[in-house]
RNA sequence: GGCGCGGUAGCCAAGUGGUAAGGCAGAGGUCUGCAAAACCUUUAUUCGCCAGUUCGAUUCUGGCCCGCGCCUCCA
């Protein structure tokens, strides 16, 4: 059974397989750090992160590259606003982006870069587009890929450029007034003042805006690797662009796969700052929902779906969350009889199968959550029966793992993540916008789980004494502090609320 | 205008040429010192509209209506 993945350059669903051996190389854009992520951002980087966690439980090995856009003109124009350096203007976004991929779960990529860092890298491949006249510098300094070199552009995005007009000089752009043809892009932009600037073997300036993912990923994964991804909205001009330089560089596919996350929309229409349905994913947990809420609703629809991001939507994900982590508690803290029941390892059995053979449906991952929710219903009907045996817990728990491996959102670290927003938060003199709600959330993130787990050994110690005063108010107290505490027919067990 | 995607129960949403996964919410029930919760059962004669192909279409074809995305350094 292999991953069958839809690639946008062939615009068809093909077998995915690392060229070499058992290791998966790609790329993925990162963010640009200029401003908190926001949830569309997100969505972009939860499905990168369910296709790399899937492809480590499929046995590769990862080396997943992510660039940091240091250097841009919005970079540039905000600290400017500030009057800081852009590297102490964008040192606190990349550190906040960092966070936020923790708080949602999302794994680090086997290397992350910047690209302040590799401006040296970029100057000497133009410096080599220019040696084989793909690349011309203009008058004030600037260069520009020349695209009539390079006959297959818009071979991704699908665009056909044959019989456009392309005079050069059409556009009076400041930044591209002396472009050959309208198409040609910037590769490299000539200092002005008041922008950052780097002295190079191609002059003096910063780099444009593609240069960069071309520079590291050739860098890091070689002239040609598996698979590169990104957003929908990526694919032209940024992907085009990077293929166009790449392959004109080496004569080699650039990436051979590629793959495009849809864009979200918020409460059914497109995220913006002036619909005033533009939220970044602090926003969201200041007003109160968890991070794995949120997590979930980003996979729960498949990455080439449009996904409508709605209020409702998270706390119906709330309570998905929910049920799922209680039916792991129910199967954690329950006392079984002994023995095995072939028919119950059987659906454990059976939920992993219809997980992965949906996964390896381009990842459809609305497909996979159904192969666990299965297996709820299934072991608890089972166990209300009493036909779970003690045998059979384990493998139940093993299957809840390799689910857990890809969605990662059973451990409830919830409330540590809510805190530090909430500090973060106050630190910030935000404090008007956390809600109770948030508050309330962040409570138990005082306790430990042993903390916990003794206060819960007095309850239930009190309780089989009939002390129910003594057992309420313990009770009480953990609930004051944030943790839910039930006593089923089961057993005893507790929940950050 | 060019390219592309989608319209499935109150909401989110999967899917197949043979008659509709899953989740949430709702309803009924079980359990319980109290609480709270949990669990179970149940909920679309029907898949935007109209034709066509077919023994049979939600699934294929054509038309129409509606929503949405990219084509402007926004993931």
């Amino acid at each position: 059974m292999a991953l069958d993945l839809f690639n946008s350059l062939s615009g068809r669903i093909e077998e995915f397989a690392p060229a070499e051996g058992n290791k998966v190389r790609f790329y993925a854009c990162g963010p640009t750090v200029y401003d908190y992520g926001h949830i569309g951002n997100f969505r972009t980087f939860v499905a990168v992160d369910v296709l790399r966690r899937y492809l480590r439980q499929s046995g590769f090995e990862l080396m997943h590259v992510m660039n940091i856009t240091d250097v841009d003109d919005k970079i540039i124009r905000n600290a400017n606003q500030r009057g800081v350096p852009i590297g102490d203007y964008t040192r606190k976004f990349e550190q906040a982006f960092m966070e936020d991929m923790g708080t949602l779960g999302i794994e680090q990529p086997e290397q992350i870069s910047r690209a302040t860092e590799h401006i040296a890298g970029m100057a000497r491949f133009i410096r080599k587009l220019a040696d084989k006249g793909v690349a011309y510098q203009t008058e004030d300094g600037s260069w520009y890929f020349r695209i009539d070199k390079f006959p297959e552009y818009g071979k991704l995005s699908k665009k056909d450029f044959a019989g456009m007009i392309v005079d050069g000089g059409g556009r009076m752009d400041a930044d591209e007034y002396e472009k050959d043809d309208a198409r040609d892009f910037a590769l490299w932009k000539a200092p002005k003042e008041g922008e950052a600037s780097w002295e190079t073997e191609i002059g003096p300036g910063r780099p444009g805006w593609h240069i960069e993912c071309s520079t590291m990923a050739m860098e890091y994964l070689g002239e040609s690797f598996d698979l590169h991804a990104g957003g929908e909205d990526l694919m032209f001009p940024h992907h085009e662009n990077e293929i166009a330089q790449s392959e004109s560089l080496t004569g080699k596919t650039f990436a051979r796969h590629w793959m495009h996350v849809r864009f979200l929309l918020v409460e059914g229409q497109k995220m913006s700052k002036s619909l005033g349905n533009f939220y970044t994913l602090r926003d969201l947990v200041l007003m109160g929902h968890k991070p794995s809420s949120i997590r979930l609703l980003l996979t729960s629809v498949p990455y080439r779906k449009q996904l409508n991001f709605t209020f409702d939507g998270l706390t119906q994900s709330a309570n998905s969350v929910e049920r799922l982590r209680n039916f792991k508690l129910r199967m954690e803290t329950s006392t079984w009889e002994p023995g095995a029941n072939a028919e119950v390892a059987a659906m454990a059995q059976t939920a992993i199968g219809e997980m992965r053979a949906s996964l390896n449906d381009d990842l459809n991952t609305a497909q996979a959550l159904a192969a666990i929710f299965d297996l709820v219903r299934d072991v608890n009907a089972a166990a209300d029966h009493g036909k779970v045996k003690k045998d059979d817990v384990p493998a139940i728990l093993t299957a809840l793992g390799k689910f857990d491996e890809i969605f990662a959102v059973l451990k409830d670290e919830d409330a540590a993540h809510v805190k530090a927003i909430v500090d973060w938060a106050r630190a910030e003199g935000l404090e008007e916008k956390i809600s109770p709600e948030t508050l309330e959330m962040a409570k138990s993130a005082a306790l430990s789980d042993a903390q916990v787990e003794e206060l819960v050994a007095k309850h239930s110690e009190a309780r089989k004494a009939k002390d129910f005063k003594k057992s309420d108010a313990v009770r009480d107290e953990l609930l004051a502090q944030g943790v839910v505490l039930e006593n089923t027919k089961d057993g005893v067990r507790w929940k950050r609320k």
